[in-house]
DNA sequence: CTGTTAGCGCGTTCAT
DNA sequence: ATGAACGCGCTAACAG
């Protein structure tokens, strides 16, 4: 492989102004032409190991994810690198497979492999791992999910405010009796504390056998959803709070031939049409009702404060937490039920 | 940053030896003890960069896919990355968006970056981006897609034989008029192949109306689908040769209430409720019959052929095709047509 | 098995 | 704007 020494030889122009030139530096119209057709007919090619040697960069980055086969994050990966290649950057992945230790490691791996910069899903309670990880330097970007208080840079959603918007807007259609059934993780614990500030503000009560909280690795929420539907007081919604407890209902919809929303309505965090091959959902009507995360966005976004990050790593930043906003859509699997019971409500 | 000189100086051993036992090399009981005890204490990590420039290997291997957000490929990258992880490669993911042209430029990115190897599942008919990447001396391992008349290492499936395996299964069934609507890549003209022969091996007529031809990435299988059944002798199979087909196969399912296998038999290379979040699809009764791919294996397949390959990457090696067997599993999805006309026939 | 020495290819002072 | 010289941190070839 030619050096940029053999370039030196070929276009009789010394190595720094070589490098200079690779670099974008201003030379001589004649240096550029001579050097240019010197790197064209060697095929010369910058050794990034040498150039990171000494500039200490490895133009890539890391992406650190819970899961990769969990459909919500290969869209947002693929705007990620492609924002990220646009700028010269690689993307390394590590998937931790749901293990916070193992989380823990990649970490520590792709910070010692001295990426430039990382973005990470985190599955872990304590931050003690990215404090480290930035200290060294590395800028993290906080995907998804944030710590409790641990601050910062993330992109995240309005979990909180979209779930109490799109619960309020239940309950203005008659809904008293709302239960949700969610997960154990970050953004869970943020939507149904959305769910129930909206019970609240509305003076309705929070029933704890309403409120099924799973772990889902483990738990099936299609059974806490039948077990839900199978109270001798039924709730007449249900408030899914994400993707997996969405497809439960879909299950159970499909097992029971459930009627929605005669029997139930529904209201998923996500919406299982615009994930990954999932477009025939639309023809099993009504679609429920969904909160649309905009998934492009938060890999562009991630990417571009990853990149400022980077460009200024040595400043003292304040944490920038980035919160964009998720599209609400309320179908025909949310009953309106003001409107069977007293139609001279309406205005 | 402790550079392997301060390690040196805290432990009294030469830079040479700890660099020596820093890649397994023997070393003295008591030099080992020396030496670990410095580097616990600086906390030294070996610098990749400076390594690799001496050594040209930078520990991190490119995967190039057409579009991540196939979900057929994250689990095979799932598994991919924990093999080669297991190994202290990095994996650098780029997706190419389905385009030709931008395979190629990734292609010579990663080759640029040095990676010590690549996976590639292409899109090109032409190979001379591969081949100059090999020539190189950076490794590729075709995946799942192959190049007619050009020879390398590579990872597929049995897409032949077990589209043969399995139109005959059905042909045994008594299907004769049997249609398929496919995609124009490599792994769909491998499948139809096979269709096709088990067709003319049981004296069938190919009727070319029955096979249907798409560019998937513009027109939709659930019409080429529906102009088949409104065909005014329409076929009692049909193959589906991927889950993009398949899945246009559930949408005409669902949209007009098709009866399977009443007014069709379904059969589908690729099983839906396999791939992310879509085992709710076995709660559509009967699941289409279906041939599974083996996707962990694909990606271990490949970790450890390119692994060895990046072993010894001085010797020329035969290229080595690993062709992975699916699983055929014929559901109620396919009529038994034979029965119903001639029970007699049966042994 | 160890230590000494000489680069790997490039970036970056300096003087000019 | 340019060229000469040094050093980034590590590995490998050598002599001991």
């Amino acid at each position: 492989l030619p050096t940029i020494i053999d370039v030196e030889q070929e276009s009789g122009v010394s190595k720094s102004t070589i490098s200079r030139f690779l670099r974008g530096m201003t030379v001589t119209e004649e240096n550029r032409v001579k050097i240019e057709n010197a790197i064209k007919k060697l095929n010369y090619k910058i050794n990034p190991m040498a150039s990171g040697l000494k500039s200490s960069k490895t133009f890539s980055v890391g992406v650190i994810l819970p899961d990769i086969t969990d459909s919500f994050f290969p869209p947002i990966i693929k705007e990620f690198e492609h924002c990220m290649l646009e700028h010269g950057y690689h993307v390394i992945l590590s998937d931790y497979a749901n293990s916070r230790e193992k989380e823990i490691i990649q970490l520590g791996l792709l910070s010692d492999k001295m990426v430039d910069g990382i973005v990470l899903a985190t599955s872990n309670i304590k931050a003690d791992h990215i404090k480290a990880c930035i200290d060294h330097g590395v800028p993290v970007i906080m995907l998804d999910r944030l710590i409790a208080g641990f601050s910062c840079d993330s992109i995240t959603v309005d979990n909180f405010n979209a779930s109490y918007r799109a619960v309020r807007e239940c309950i203005n259609l008659g809904h008293i009796k709302i239960a949700a059934v969610h997960g154990h993780f970050y953004t869970d614990g943020e939507r149904i504390k959305g769910v129930k500030k909206a019970l609240k503000d509305s003076k309705l009560p929070i029933r704890d056998e309403y409120f099924r909280k799973l772990n889902l690795h483990i738990d099936k929420p299609e059974e806490a959803i039948e077990e839900l539907l199978d109270l001798t007081d039924p709730p007449t919604l249900l408030f899914c709070s994400n993707i997996y407890v969405g497809i439960g209902a879909l299950k159970v919809r499909l097992k029971r031939n459930l009627k929605i929303p005669g029997e139930l309505s529904v209201l998923v965090f996500d919406d299982i049409s615009t994930f990954p091959n999932h477009d025939y959902v639309t023809y099993i009507k009504p679609e429920f009702s969904s909160i649309t995360q905009p998934v492009s966005e938060i890999g562009k976004y991630a990417a571009e404060l990853l990149l400022q990050r980077m460009k200024d790593a040595d400043k003292n930043h304040e944490a920038v937490n980035i919160e964009l906003k998720t599209r609400l859509k309320i179908t025909q699997s949310v009953a309106n039920i003001k409107n069977d019971l007293s139609s001279d409500q309406n205005k």
